[in-house]
Parts: structure tokens; sequence; C-alpha cells
RNA sequence: GGGCGCAUAGCUCAGUUGGUAGAGCGAUUCCCUUACAAGGAAUAGGUCACGGGUUCAAGUCCUGUUGCGCCCACCA
């Protein structure tokens, strides 16, 4: 194992270069070279130090391996590395892992098309199972749970393998030996401990109650996974029938849910509905008898003013049915269908048969048939564009079916607990700071607990069996639980403690919990996965609660929020110092980019055309929180930056018998020297400033802004001294702080663009650039009390070119006379480097010096 | 309906505690110059969204309006 070299000084320059510059530098190739070099040398190991102090650690967010990466990942996950470069330079010991998220029902979505199968729990596992050779997606073949699982993981290693050679091509500077994946068996033994725990102290519950279902996946839903789209329907004027016969109208969209009306609801101030309250009226079709109920969420001003209360059409239905006691009459099955049997609470039961076993769109056309041959559909349905929820991964609209699932409690029904994570999230850092508003209306509009199981596969099982009576029936009250030290477990395939696998669905034996859970109930756990919670206890102490944790904002709601959560609940405490959010990458048309509209940019084409460096370059200029339009040209700013880096590295290090061992600071004599390395050491400390309030766009801003300056203005100022014009004396503190100034501008550059400045680097230093100390402005200022030196240069050599330009002639042409006039500092500054403005104007003649008011001009007379 | 953010050059964005409007890209013109032509130089380009207010002074602070974006809620 290498040593970790961050804490000690920068590693000596090698004496003489043979030949390490090479003759055309160039940045093709740079990424295979310099990752492949990290790798093998380990440069980015975390090494355990004696102290949580020394280190700082990063819960990177697991990107989702069934999905594929594009650009906004790539600028996301580049803010972090910039950040955890940053840090290294600094002498932190990094703890920088990376996860993968390959568990949960996008993986199983996508082994369902790649390989054209379906999991079905009753099919027996085949050991030899091959998966089709062709598949078709229309006709999935069926498999069973152990099979489709083992195509799950298959499969996700495939895609782990390509995600990983991005992140090693971007440069990421995790340490893939401490790599997880939230489906592994050491991920799994987390969820499952954390969830033993929060069972044992009662903050995790299994309830039957009504839930969010999606009927494509056949699956609940937690709240924070709804999404509101627009959804076309129809508004439906019907007729009620009060006990004299007289219509009752109501307006709905959904006719079809008329078999499971409960109740008709109106405001309680509603005069038009006062008189009605406490009476009731009959269903249309079905003649059921339903009381008329007054509730302050009925919006008088909406449709008829009177509610149709089913169960279940939406959210408020289910707090209706709560709150005012309402029987339930759900007929939408799991799958989307009414179920097949007549409701046994119908007077009419006959009509149900037109809408058995039907979809809920099928049943609505069904439906309005029925009610307009009853004539109680009043004139007909008009269009309207409405809101429905549907799970974010899903197509149709989601249904409300009652189930028994199971929750923890994220302060939805605690108001204390919510008040606990709402000062959890005052405790942590926000950057950008106006982010924590969004955690805060989540938290404070979170209803309901969470619901974390899933009638999926692939997953983390609930570590869960219950015990059956002698007609069979579980105990769903008492579940059994194995011990902590049997983890990870899988109750489908270990039997219950105590019990035979023989036992297993015996009446008087045990069954399993069949359900797994939600992704988000492991994701929620990244700190104690990748911290080593409870696995290794030196490694958690020394990373936990982490210093950063990185993420895109849309998923304040979801992942972050869970993760406060689960560390308020086991360990009492905020899961890191800091939170920081990246914005999204729009695309030119500042279009949020989406694969079903086609404006995906894959990264590999970029990185592959621009480079690495120059695509990270333009991560850099998106600031925290921001949103970005993706720009091409932008791409090749990045791209000269980093060519620039090169040939400027090349310049520096090319003088003739040059021994970069040599230089130091006491050698740089003249003024415009000093100069220059005063103003690069306030660079230092406003780029040290801003990485360390986590700006890194503007520590790139002052470094780039300052690079160019140097090699437009400075460089071109000393050319001539630097290689001998005025004698060895001159030449060596021209070409001294031509090499201080590069040391540090590599290394400042460094998180930015970790290939070239690694590549230039390696022409004259030993060691990474990666582990080498981040610069401070000692090293190269304080030498001077000319600090306005070099910015007189670049405005006289604004005008000397100017006028060359003015003359379209060559920059090399030669000048007569410069006449400077201005301010007598002004002058004396110019004075400083008289010589060296002379060589790189050209001139032949002599300057004159013009003292007065105003600004600092320059006349220049062509030879 | 609630919350948050944004509005500065054709485009993307800076603009510190109020003190003469900045950069890059793009455009135009020019230059093969021994680090760099996949480069370099120079030039043009802005009623700082709009209305009030505070101030000697407002892009900046306060207030109102408009437009855009995002998050949430509602979706009879």
């Amino acid at each position: 194992m290498h040593s970790m070299t961050s804490a000690t000084p920068v590693p000596a320059p090698r004496s003489g270069l043979g030949s390490g510059v090479p003759e055309r530098p160039a940045l093709e190739g740079l990424e295979a070279k310099w990752s492949s070099r990290w790798r093998d040398q380990g440069t980015y190991d975390f090494v355990r130090p004696s102290s949580r102090a020394e280190v700082f650690s990063i819960d990177t967010p697991p990107p989702t391996v069934s999905g594929s990466l594009h650009v906004g990942h790539v600028f996301s996950y580049t803010h972090t590395d910039l950040v955890a470069r940053y840090q290294r330079m600094r002498g932190r010991h990094v703890f920088y892992p990376m996860g993968w998220d390959d568990n949960g029902l996008p993986t199983e979505r996508r082994v369902q098309n790649y390989y054209g199968v379906r999991c079905d729990a009753t099919v027996a596992y085949d050991p030899d199972f091959e998966p089709p050779a062709q598949p078709d997606p229309k006709r999935p073949l069926p498999i069973s749970r152990d099979n489709f699982i083992e195509l799950c993981l298959k499969l996700t290693s495939v895609d782990e393998r390509a995600f990983e050679a991005l992140w090693r091509q971007l440069g990421l500077s995790v340490d893939w030996r401490t790599l997880y994946s939230t489906i592994s068996p050491d991920s799994t033994a987390v969820a499952q401990r954390a969830f033993l725990r929060n069972l044992a102290r009662g903050e995790a519950y299994l309830a039957y109650a009504p839930t969010l279902w999606d009927v494509t996946f056949d699956t609940a839903v937690a709240q924070a996974e709804l999404q509101d789209r627009d959804y076309p329907g129809f508004y439906h004027r019907i007729a009620f029938h009060r006990p004299d016969g007289s219509p009752l109208y109501v307006e709905t969209t959904r006719p079809e849910l008329i078999v499971s009306v409960c109740a008709l609801i109106a405001h309680p101030a509603d005069e038009r509905y006062q008189p009605l309250f406490g009476t009731t009226v009959r269903s249309p079709v079905f003649g059921v008898e339903v009381p008329i109920l007054a509730h302050h969420k009925a919006e008088p001003d909406k449709g008829a003013g009177i509610a149709m209360c089913c169960t279940f059409g939406d959210l408020t239905d289910v707090q209706w049915w709560r709150e005012l006691d309402l029987p339930t009459r759900t007929v939408v099955t799991r799958n989307g269908r009414l179920q097949a049997e007549a409701p046994d609470w119908l007077a009419d039961p006959a009509p149900y048969a037109e809408l058995a076993g039907k979809t809920a769109f099928s049943a609505r056309q069904a439906m309005v048939e029925l009610l307009r041959q009853g004539g109680d559909l009043d004139g007909e349905p008009t269009p309207t564009m409405r809101k429905a929820n549907f799970y974010e991964k899903g197509d149709k609209p989601l249904e409300i079916v009652s189930s028994r699932q199971w929750y923890i409690s994220n302060g939805g029904r605690d108001d204390a607990l919510k008040a606990a994570l709402l000062a959890r999230g005052a405790e942590m850092a926000w950057v950008p700071d106006y982010m924590k508003h969004r955690f805060d209306d989540w938290v404070a509009g979170v209803s309901g607990d969470w619901l974390i199981s899933r009638q999926r596969f692939f997953g983390v099982p609930f570590p869960v069996w219950y015990g059956l009576d002698q007609q069979g029936e579980p105990d769903w009250a008492h579940p059994i639980t194995p011990d902590e030290s049997a983890l990870p477990i899988d109750p489908m395939r270990d039997p219950a403690p105590g019990f035979e696998e023989a036992q297993r669905d015996q009446p008087g034996g045990f069954t399993a919990d069949q359900d797994v859970m939600d992704t988000w109930a492991t994701s929620s756990l990244t700190p104690q996965i990748a911290c080593g919670w409870e696995r290794d206890p030196e490694l958690f102490d020394l990373t936990f609660p982490m210093d950063l944790a990185p993420q895109a904002h849309d998923i304040i709601r979801t992942w972050l929020f869970s993760r406060v959560v689960r560390s308020h609940l086991e360990h009492h405490q905020a899961p890191w110092a800091r939170a920081a959010l990246s914005g999204f990458v729009l695309d030119p048309e500042r279009k949020k980019m989406n694969k079903s509209q086609g404006n995906v940019v894959v990264p590999d084409d970029v990185l592959e055309r621009f480079g690495s460096d120059a695509v990270r370059w333009r991560a850099a200029m998106a600031r925290p929180g921001a949103d970005s339009p993706f720009d091409e040209g932008q791409m090749k700013v990045g791209r000269r930056l980093a060519t620039k880096i090169l040939n400027a590295s090349k310049f520096i290090l090319g003088f003739p018998g040059l021994d970069p061992a040599s230089w130091s600071l006491a050698q740089v004599t003249e003024p415009v020297d000093q100069a220059m390395l005063d103003d690069l050491g306030r660079v230092v400390d406003q780029a040290t400033a801003a990485f360390e309030a986590f700006e890194y766009t503007d520590a790139l801003e002052a470094t780039e802004r300052f690079f160019w300056t140097f090699c437009d203005d400075y460089v071109e100022l000393v050319k001539d001294r630097a290689y001998g014009g005025q004698g060895a004396a001159l030449a060596q503190s021209a070409q001294a702080a031509l090499g201080l100034a590069l040391g540090v501008f590599l290394r400042l550059f460094a998180p930015f663009c970790p290939f070239v400045t690694e590549e230039a680097w390696s022409w004259w230093r030993n060691g990474s650039i990666h582990l080498a100390q981040w610069p401070e402005a000692s090293e190269v200022a304080g030498r001077t009390g000319q600090p306005a030196v070099l910015e007189q240069v670049s405005a006289a050599l604004v005008a000397i070119r100017g006028a060359k330009t003015k003359a379209k002639v060559s920059m090399k042409a030669e000048v007569a006379e410069i006449v400077f006039s201005g301010p007598a500092a002004s002058l004396s500054a110019l004075r400083l480097a008289q010589a060296d403005l002379k060589a790189v104007a050209h001139l032949v003649g002599d300057f004159a010096w013009q003292e007065g008011a105003g600004e600092l001009t320059a006349t220049v007379a062509l030879a």
C-alpha cells in the first residue's frame, strides 16, 4: 500500500529535465494513461488516520445502474470531485466511496425488457436456465424468483463495469476499494439491521390501510415517489336520487367509481346543501343509499359543490373515509381492474356485470353507457384536462387500494418527530443555502408515514416471518424476527427461528413476509453502508457523521430526506455536516434532459470529443444549485484551457540548461517578476477561500482569469529576458518566477483539470500532483511594494498591440518610439519593466515619459 | 393556492460592505509571432425587466408589478 503523502510538503522538483517534456504535448490519451496509473498506484486510496478531524468523508450518490448516465450526472459528480481533490490537497484523508444503486424496480424493468422475461413467484427454480435467445418483450417468459434475481445480478454487473469505466475516464478520485452496491449482502444486512431496530423501537410498523398503488408494476408506492401529470378526462354530471325521487347532481371525472360511493360531501357553510346534511340519497344504477355529509375540505366552487366520496378516488377520499368513519367499498384490485364479483353492498347488483373485470378506463366507458340508459347522465360528458398522480416511473394513473404494508415513522403523523427532523436540517450547512427551504417545505408537508414495502422481487427482503395458526392464518400482529447476528437473511429461503423448514406455510408453522423493501429504504442508509456501521467500528468512527452529501436538487424529498430520517432515528444526529445541491444540465432550449424527449446528451461522446478536462472545466463553471444549459461551444473553451496549460508548461520547462530544482523565491529579483508572484499569491488566497466555501466556480474563475493574464502579458513580456536577452542574472529571475508560478498554477488547476495538470507535473516533479500540498500565498508572495506593475504593463501591452493591429502589421513589427503619459506612479511602475517592454514591443528607438493627470496612455510610432 | 429562485451585451454568466457597467462565447477586422494556427491580437456591442422609495450616489438596499423556471399542494 502506498503511503499517504498529502500531509507532507510538496515533493522536490527533479534536478534536470531529461526528455520529460514532449515536443508536441497533446490531450489525446491522457485519460487512459493517468487513470490507469492512478489505479495502479492507489493514488486515491483512503488511508486511515488516527483522528476524525483528519478525514473528509463524502456520501456519494449511488447512481441507478439500470438507467443511463447523461451529462447531468457527469457535471454533478464532477462538482463533488472538485471538492474531494481540494480537500485531499489540503491534507485531509478523503473518504470518497462510490456506490451502485442496483436494487429495485428500475433494474427489474430493465431485466424484463433486456431478456424478455418476467418474474413469476409460482414458477420453480431452474438451475440450468438460459435467457431466451431472441427476447420477445410482448410475450415475456415467466421465470422463477431466484432465476429472475440471478438475471438482475448478471445484468447489473455488466452495467456497473461500464459505469466504473466512465467515472475513471472522467477522473473521479474515488477509492474504488470502497465500492458498494445496494443489493449486496452487506447492504442487505445494513438495511435489515436498521429495519429491525426501527421495529424494536416502534418506528417501523405493519398496517392495513389505503395505499397508493401502481397498477402496471403491481406494487405500492410512497408519497415521495408521486408525480402529478396532466391526464385527459371528462366531467360527467350525474344524478343521485333523493328519497322523494328528485335528482341531486354531482360532477365527477371518475363515474366508474360510483360503485364505490360511500357519501356525498359538501362544505358545512354551503347553504345549498345545508338542508340536506343528514339525509340520504340513492346512487344511480346501483341504488346504494349513501349519506350527505359536511366536511371543510369540500369546495363549494368546484364542480357542483358537492363531491362524491368513493373508496378510493384520491387522497381526499381517504381523508374523508378516515375522518367521517365511512365504510370501505373498494372494487379496484391490485392489477387496476374492477373485481370480478358484484360487491355485496349494491342494492341492484345486475348492472355490475358490465363492469366486472374491466380496467378503470374501460369500466368508465361502460358506466357512462349504463348512466345514459338509466337517464342519470345529465347532458354529455365535457372534456377536461385534469391532474392525476402517477408513480414517477409508471405510465398509468395511480389507484388507491387497501393493503397490508410496512411503514417507517417520518414525521408525517408525529409533530414532535417532524420538529426534530427540521432541527436536523437546521444543524447542517446547505450549499447553496436557499436549498434548505426545499427541505423545510417538504418536511412540513409530509403527510402519513413512509411506506417502505414493495410487492416486488429484486430488493432487500423484510427479515420477518409470521406464525400461522391452526387454520393457516398469519399472525400479523406478532412478526417473528431473526437475531442481528444472522443477517443478512432471506425469509423465503431461511426458516423462521424456532421452526423447521418443513413447517413453512403449514398450519401451526410459519410463513415468510413476501415483500421487499423499496430502494429508498436501502439507499437511505448509504452513510451507514459506506462507513461500515456495525461492521467496521474504527472506520465508522473515522467517517460518520460525514462531511459532505452531494446530490441534485430534485432528490431532496427522497434520498436526502430519508437519510436524515434514518440517521435521526438510529444515531440521533444529522448524517452529515453539509448538504450540497447540484443543478441540472438542460438542453439548449433549457428543457430538462429526458430520455423520452430524446434530448439526452450521452457523456461518452462528449468526453471523447473534448476530453475529460474540458468537460470538467465546463461542469465547474456551473455554480452549486444552478441549472445550466448544455453548449458545445463551452466545451471548446475548456479544451483550449487544457491545451494552454500543457503548452505553457512546455514553454516554461523548455529553456536550455534549466534546473527546476534550483528555483527559489530568492532568485526572483526583478520587480515585475515579484509583482506577478504577489498577484499570484492573492489569487491563491481567493481560490482557497472560495473552495472553503464550496464555491468551486469562484476558485476556477480567479485562477483562470490570472492564468490568461499570465500567459498573454507576463510570459510575453519576460520571454526575451528569460531566453537570456538581458544577461544570465536577469534571465534567472524570470525563469525562477515562471517556474514558481507554474508550480502554483498547476496545483490550483489540479482539481479542475486533473489529467493535464498531472501530465505537466510529471515532466518535472516526482509523485502525483493530486497528493501535493495545496499552494499557499507565502510560497510566492510578499516580495514587493509594487503591486500595480503587472497591471500597468498589461495596459501598455494592450496599447502597443492595438497600434500594431490598427496598422494591420505583425506583432513583431518594429516600433520607432513609444510615448507613455499618465500619473507618476504608473510611469514609475512601467520604468521597472522597461527593458522587457522594449523587447516585447520590438522598440528600436526609445521610450518617452510624460507625466500628467488622467489615465495611462501609450502613443506608438511604428518604424 | 403556498414556497424558492431567476431577470445585466446576440448567447452563457460575473458583478464583494451601494461609488464611472465586466468576462467568455458568438460577430467583425487583423496577424503564420522560435509554448500554443485545434493559436494569437484588436474592435464593435448594454435605458442592468418595469414602477415607486431610501441615499450625495442604486445593477446592488427596501417596496410593488410583470415575465420565466423549479418544488409542493389542489386535482369534484
